[in-house]
Parts: C-alpha cells; structure tokens; sequence
DNA sequence: ACTATGTCCTGCGAGC
DNA sequence: TGCTCGCAGGACATAG
C-alpha cells in the first residue's frame, strides 16, 4: 500500500500532484490508521546524506524500539509520536518526515523489491516495512523531541490574527501565501487556488488587500483545504486503484495548470505569470 | 526586519 | 529514434 502523491487526471489535463497539506493530512491519517501502536524493531538509512535533517546516527537511535504512538500532521511536516513500548520514562521523541515534492511512504512486506530512490526503510513488530522513497531528495527526515510549525496553522487561524501576518508586507499576496513561517502548508497549487475564489490577483502587494479581500482569501483557504482533505480523506478508506496503490480524489483545479484554458466562470483565458520563481495562475477577469 | 533570488534534485516532455 | 534542454517546486542559504 502506498500513500503518496499521483497522476490524476481531470477532464482537460493530466496534473501531477505534489503533497501540500490536504494531501500530507491524508497521508498522516492512513499511516495512523494502519501502523499506530506498531513497534520499530530496527532502522536501516541510505548511504545518501541529502535527505537526513538530522545526523543518521541520532534518527535511528531515535526510532529504535519505539512505539508508534501516534501519526498526525503539523504544516506540511508528518509528526510520528515516539515512546517506550514498555511506557518507560524516556523522553518524548518525534521522527518529523517531510515529503518534499516527490517523497512517499510505503507501508509493505519486507519482500517487496526495494525500488530506486528509497532512503529509508523501518522494520516493525507486525512483520510489515515502512519506507521513504523519494526520487527528488527535496524531502527531509528528523528527530526531534517536540516539533513547532513555524507558521499558524491555516485551518485553525481566527482572521483577525490572518489579517495581521500581511499588514505592513510588501511582497505579493502569493509570496507571502508561500511563506511558510506565516501559515503553515501553503503550496502553490492551493495558493493559487484560494486566490481564484477570494478574487484576488496573485501580484497584489499583501498590504493593499482591503479587509473585504482579506475576509474573502481567509475563507476560501479554509473552505479549498477542508474541501480537499474532505476528498482525500474519502480516499484513504474507499479508493484502492488496481494495483492496491491508494489515492486522491484532487479538487477540481479552477486555475492551477489551466493557462490559456477557459475560466471556469466566465470563460476568459486563463493567465500564467511567475512570481519569485513560482508558476501562478490566475483570471485576469475575475481576480482584482 | 524584510524581500528577492539562487540552489538543490530527478524525471519527463517538447522540440529537433 | 535519440538526443538536449528547460521546467516542475519546498525550503533554505545568501545577498541586498
């Protein structure tokens, strides 16, 4: 069984989609269904360094025999609860996984063939294997005794405290959607998703958005990822593809990847930009 | 204290 | 058919 991200089509593009926090929840969701209360009976990592936040040597004295407590997600980060399968009085330890853009965890027999880019694999108690695979190295493994987002995270912030993280910001409402250390598990997909349903051009100098604007953006994130973790949750218990490969019903996308393709509302083409590096697209009808 | 840009990494698809 | 090249992007480093 994989929990990762995937090709999904849609009825006018094929979208490859990369784990922003709809997708890491569901994933945290079914690793927690599947191995909370699992042991890990001994860690093997990669030669390849890239991937390790934390030195090899402390990740895997970190998840040595330890109980996995509880598997949930902070950001965009998996937080994995480590403690003492005897309840001990060790310290709280958490094994912090981020997949980056192409990382994916495995929960298989130990007999599946290793594929290409795995740097991780844990043995557990129930005879089964969780591994990492990651094909990009964007994703990072850690240790760490108790994990703080940097950021507030975008489905619990009240709105006047989401108004205050752009008052006085020069950069463009995208960037600062993508600031990590202001909301915790924006990407660019959903960043231009949002913006499409709040009206808001991606360009727009974050200072400048009326309190109407603000309102209107703080709604639609919360309403994209609730939408998206509604569909993605649904997944993890009714959608088993051919191969027992698990996957995500996505959100319709109303602009992400959909340049020069009509909008959705009122059938002006789609417009593709890139601020600070990133794609971004918008309706340069409908978003002000 | 902000803001902007470059870098990492591999796979894939467009173009010739 | 086979090649090169550019792009994809999350987080961090670095420079301004």
């Amino acid at each position: 069984m994989r929990i990762s991200s995937m090709i999904q089509s849609t009825d006018d593009s094929i979208t490859f989609l990369m784990p922003e926090l709809p997708e890491v929840e569901t994933i945290a969701r079914g690793l927690a269904k599947r191995i909370s209360g699992d042991v890990i009976e001994s860690v093997w990592l990669g030669s390849k360094p890239e991937p390790l936040k934390s030195p090899a040597s402390e990740i895997a004295a970190t998840l040595q025999a330890k109980r996995i407590a509880a598997v949930r997600r902070v950001g965009k980060h998996i937080v994995f609860d480590l403690e003492s399968p005897r309840g001990a009085t060790t310290p709280s330890a958490q094994w912090i996984v981020h997949l980056g853009m192409t990382g994916s965890l495995l929960v298989c027999a130990p007999e599946l063939a290793l594929e290409k880019h795995t740097h991780a694999v844990l043995q557990l108690a129930s005879g089964r294997e969780l591994r990492f695979v990651d094909p990009r190295r964007f994703g990072r493994l850690s240790v760490i005794e108790k994990f703080e987002a940097p950021g507030a995270e975008p489905l619990q912030i009240g709105f006047e405290d989401f108004a205050a993280l752009f008052h006085n910001r020069k950069t463009p409402i995208k960037s600062a959607l993508l600031n990590q250390n202001l909301l915790s598990g924006v990407g660019n997909i959903y960043a231009d998703e949002a913006l499409f349903r709040a009206r808001v051009r991606p360009r727009r100098r974050a200072s400048s958005l009326t309190r109407d604007e603000l309102r209107r953006l703080h709604q639609a994130l919360k309403r994209v990822f609730t939408e998206a973790i509604k569909l993605g949750g649904s997944s993890v218990s009714d959608y088993v593809d051919a191969d027992g490969e698990e996957g995500f019903f996505q959100l319709k996308h109303r602009v992400y990847g959909r340049e020069n393709k009509p909008c959705r509302v009122c059938k002006t083409p789609i417009k593709r930009i890139v601020i600070a590096g990133r794609s971004s697209h918008y309706c340069p009808r409908c978003q002000k």
